[in-house]
DNA sequence: GGTACGCGTGACAGCGTTGTCATTTGCGTG
DNA sequence: CACGCAAATGACAACGCTGTCACGCGTACC
C-alpha cells in the first residue's frame, strides 16, 4: 500500500494539487462542487495529508513538546492529560519528552529537541519551569512556551498556576480549628517551589496563630513516598508526639500513614494526618486522606489552551490561577484529649 | 534566529551538503579530515539536523507511536516510561496518542495516526492489542508494530507478555499454603485478556486442589478501585465471610483493603488480601499488599525492542515473555482458627 | 603506459506539502 | 458586445533533508 498523494487526489478529482491543498486547509475561494469533488476523492482514496510534508513546507507543524522531570506520577500523570486532551480538541500533536540534566546540557538538550521537531511551541512543567536559565534561553531564542507553576514573579510568556500559599495554609486552619497547635510539617523537594510555598502557608496560618513550628516539627522532606516514611518515623518517635502531621503531597502522606499503621497509631483518633494533592492515591488510602484538590489536569489543559492563543495572536495572556479545594476525608480529626 | 540548514554547514565547512548527509548519518567514505571540518562546522552552528526533512527525504520518521486506552494509571506509565526509554536508547522517539474508539472508527483512527505523522511503527498495549479487527488492519496495511500481552494464539508480529495464568496460580498456591480453602476472587475487566488468564490461574489452582470457586465468591470487577470497593463490599457482607480475597489487580485490592477497614475486619489477621501488578500503590497499602510482580516496564521496553529490530531486520522476533515474581507482604497471612 | 577499480565527493532529483504569484474563468457593466 | 474586476484555479518554487548516480582522482595491475 503505497502512500496517496495530494497528488493522487487531485489526478482523481481532476484538479491541481494546490485546490487539494485549499480544501484540506479549508480556504476560501473554492467553489463548492469543487470541493465536493474533491472532498469525494479524499474519502474514495481515504487519503491523510502528510503532518510531515505539512510542518515542512507550511512553518508550522502543530505540534507542541512536553517536557517534564517529575518524581510524581499521579500528579505528572494528570498534567500530561490535560495537555493532550486540549491538543486533541485542537487538532495538535502533542511530543512528551522527559528531561534529567540540569543546567547548560539541559538547555542544549530542550533546544535541540524543540528545533530538531520543529515544535511550534512547549509546555514546561515544575520543576522545569523553576529553572532560570531555561527560561532565559527559550526566550532568547524566540521558543514559544507556557510555564505551569513557575513560581512567583512576572513571566512574559503564558502561566498558569494554583495558589500553593494559600491553600496550604486553608488546611493548616483546618487543622488548627480542629484544635490542633502541636502539628508537624513535611517540605516537599526543595527543588520545587510549590515546596517552598506549601511550607510557607504553613508558616504563615501558624503565625496567624501566634504558633511557631516548635523545634524538631519541620522536617525534610522530596515529595516521595519513601520520604515520607522517613520523616514520618523521626516525628513519630518524639515524645510528645506531634497530634497532626501536614505532609505537603499525598505520596509523602502516604508515607505517613504507613508509618503510623505500623506504630499502631490510631488515625484520626491519635493522630490527625493530611496531604495535598489530592492525587488518585489520595482516595484509595485508609483513612481516606483530607487534602487539598490540586487541579493538576486543568493546569495543563489551560497552559496549553493559553500557548495555543498565544501562537495564534501573539498576545501574551495574563497568568490564569486555577483554584484549587480543600478536601476534607477521614484523615484528620479533632485533636486527642 | 532562523534555523540553521545543512546548506548553512556545508558553505561553513567549504562542502556539499551530501557530505554534510554523510557525516550527519555516519555512512563511510568520507575522509577524516573532511568529517572533522564538517563536525566542526556543525558544532559552530549549533546546527541541528530537521527530524522532519530527514523522514520526508529518507523513509524512516525514527518515531514510533505508543497507542493505549488503558483505565489503569500505574500499569501505563510503566509501560509508557519503559517504551520511552528504549526509545531514548535508540535515538528515537514516541509519539504518545490515546483511542477510545472501538471498531471501524478505531481501526480508521489509528491508521490516519500511522500514515499521517509517518510513523515507523506502532506500540499496541493492552486492552487494543486484544483486537482482532485492529490487528487485521495493521497487517493488512504492513503497518508494523508490536503487541504488549495480546492474548494466547500466534501472531506473526513481535509480541511481548507475561504469564498471567501461572502468575495467579501460583498466588492462589500461596493463599491455599497458608490453609485458605474459601478464597474468593474479583475478576478484572471483561476487555483484558489478562482478566481471563488470571481467573483461570485462580480456577486452575483450586481445581488442583479439588476446590470450586464456591457460588457468590467469584465477583466482576472492572480493574478500577471503585470496582474493588464494591466488589468487596458484596463479597464481605457474605455470611461466612471468605477468609481470602485474590483481587486481580491493585487497584481492586486496594478497594478490597479499603472497606475491610471501613467494616473493622483485620487484615490479614481475619481477612486476607492478595492483589496483582506490583504497581506503586501496593507499596503504600496497609497492610503492605502481597501481590504479583507484573514487569510493565519491562514488557514495554522490550516490546519496544523488538519492534526496533524487526524494523531493522525485517525478522520477527520469537514471543517474549517477561518472568514475573510472587511478591509477598503483610496483606496475606494465615486462614483465622 | 594504459586500464580497471575503488574511494571520496558533488549535482540533482525527489519526499508531500504550502506560499507566491500568474492565469483563467465568470459575471456585471457601459 | 467588449471590458474590467473579482473569484477560482493552476504552475512552480520553496521547505531541509536523503537517495541515486555521475565524476574525478589516485592506485594497482598487466
Amino acid at each position: 500500500m503505497s502512500r496517496k498523494t495530494i497528488h493522487d487526489v487531485a489526478a482523481a478529482a481532476g484538479v491541481s494539487i494546490k485546490t487539494v491543498s485549499r480544501v484540506l486547509n479549508d480556504e476560501t475561494n473554492v467553489r463548492p462542487d469543487t470541493r465536493a469533488r474533491v472532498l469525494a476523492a479524499i474519502d474514495a482514496l481515504q487519503f491523510r495529508p502528510s503532518l510531515l510534508a505539512r510542518s515542512l513546507a507550511g512553518n508550522r507543524s502543530h505540534t507542541l513538546g512536553f517536557i517534564y522531570d517529575d518524581p510524581s506520577v499521579h500528579h505528572l500523570t494528570d498534567l500530561q492529560r490535560g495537555a493532550m486532551a486540549r491538543c486533541r480538541e485542537a487538532g495538535n500533536r502533542l511530543l512528551v519528552q522527559p528531561f534529567v540534566e540540569r543546567g547548560a546540557e539541559l538547555v542544549r538538550e530542550v533546544v535541540g529537541f524543540v528545533t530538531q521537531t520543529h515544535l511550534d511551541g512547549l509546555i514546561v512543567t515544575p520543576p522545569l519551569s523553576v529553572l532560570p536559565d531555561l527560561a532565559a534561553a527559550l526566550e532568547e531564542r524566540g521558543i514559544a512556551h507556557a510555564r505551569i507553576a513557575p513560581g512567583d514573579g512576572a513571566t512574559n510568556v503564558p502561566t498558569t498556576d494554583m495558589d500553593d500559599v494559600s491553600a496550604a495554609r486553608e488546611m493548616t486552619e483546618h487543622l488548627l480549628g480542629l484544635g490542633h497547635r502541636d502539628i508537624a510539617f513535611i517540605i516537599g523537594h526543595p527543588e520545587h517551589v510549590s515546596a517552598h510555598q506549601r511550607f510557607m502557608g504553613f508558616r504563615l496560618a501558624m503565625e496567624a496563630h501566634g504558633l511557631l513550628p516548635p523545634a524538631g516539627r519541620v522536617v525534610q522532606g522530596a515529595y516521595s513516598f519513601e520520604s515520607g516514611v522517613a520523616a514520618a518515623r523521626k516525628l513519630l518517635a518524639a515524645r510528645p508526639r506531634p497530634t497532626a502531621i501536614f505532609a505537603s503531597n499525598d505520596d509523602m502522606a502516604a508515607g505517613v500513614l504507613l508509618t503510623a499503621h505500623d506504630l499502631g497509631i490510631a488515625v484520626p483518633g491519635e493522630l490527625s494526618v493530611a496531604g495535598f494533592d489530592d492525587s488518585f492515591i489520595a482516595g484509595t488510602l485508609w483513612p481516606r486522606l483530607s487534602t487539598v484538590h490540586q487541579p493538576s489536569f486543568d493546569l495543563a489543559y489551560e497552559a496549553t489552551g493559553q500557548l495555543l492563543a498565544f501562537l495564534k495572536t501573539g498576545e501574551v495572556p495574563p497568568r490564569l490561577r486555577v483554584p484549587h479545594r480543600l478536601v476534607v476525608r477521614a484523615s484528620t480529626g479533632p485533636v486527642p484529649a
